[in-house]
DNA sequence: TATTGTTATACTCTATAACTATA
DNA sequence: TATAGTTATAGAGTATAACAATA
């Protein structure tokens, strides 16, 4: 066993869950993006530049995700008290409702998998995959998601 | 721990591999399915459909991906010889060199995380992901690619 | 008739550049 | 001057529908 098996593993995987993921989000006509952008305001305000700069992408495609989200009534825009520049975006009461049905159709998804691993191997699981997480808050002030 | 923990833990550290291999790919401007295909093609041809069903996108999108790639001469179309409406699509030489780069950025881009992990962690690691792989290689005559 | 692939169309996602408002 | 966000623009990715060629 070489190292590749593992990184084979791990982008074969990733796959497989992005799979499951994309699914989720087109069943309900979100991006994988979009997607991720409720699970992060699923327990916290955030500016745009901080999603922006956590996701990965330029804050422009940041407006234009949060412009269709919020013409859909999942997200809402407020100007930031502290400083009149920024906006924070947060969900609204319908986009908490979406975003809770996503997080159990994702578990719901998955759970065939998981359920073939026992308790102490889901332990095990988790804990292997730590050093990938190593820095997955990725820039910014936004704590993982 | 709850069977959410590993949801989580594979979600995330999913979005952790997805952002390498979506750095390296926009790094020699190719997209993360465009980056699939070359994966694929790899080690085989394959036909128009076979990677649309495998890659769950739309043959018209397929087209589309192959019609740029092939533009950028990475990738070739030959008429199958068995049966003349299909499309075999495979690596040009600059292809082949480009995807073999790709496949060594990625490795080592995660090689910091795996070499976190000793030979007995990566092969309970690659062990434990297995349930997660089943039925990774999607509907279609395509094998794990 | 059914399948393979392409094309036309429309929309989302993305980045770059230019802009306004605020710090 | 620098930062936060939006808008304009252009190109890639996506699906749907309609089409030609072949089975």
């Amino acid at each position: 066993m070489t190292s590749d098996a593992v990184v084979d593993a791990l982008v074969r995987s990733c796959f497989q869950v992005m799979g499951v993921l994309t699914r989720i989000g087109a069943e309900n006509d979100l991006s994988l993006t979009q997607l991720r952008v409720l699970g992060i305001l699923r327990d916290r305000r955030a500016r745009v530049t901080d999603l922006a700069l956590f996701l990965g992408v330029d804050k422009s495609s940041m407006s234009g995700l949060i412009d269709r989200a919020e013409r859909r009534g999942l997200i809402g825009r407020d100007r930031n008290p502290g400083d009149r520049r920024a906006t924070d975006v947060f969900l609204t009461p319908a986009g908490i409702e979406l975003t809770g049905r996503l997080y159990a159709d994702v578990r719901r998804a998955l759970e065939p998998a998981t359920r073939e691993l026992d308790a102490e191997q889901q332990r095990t699981l988790v804990t292997l995959l730590d050093p990938i997480l190593i820095g997955s808050a990725g820039p910014g002030p936004l704590s993982p998601a």
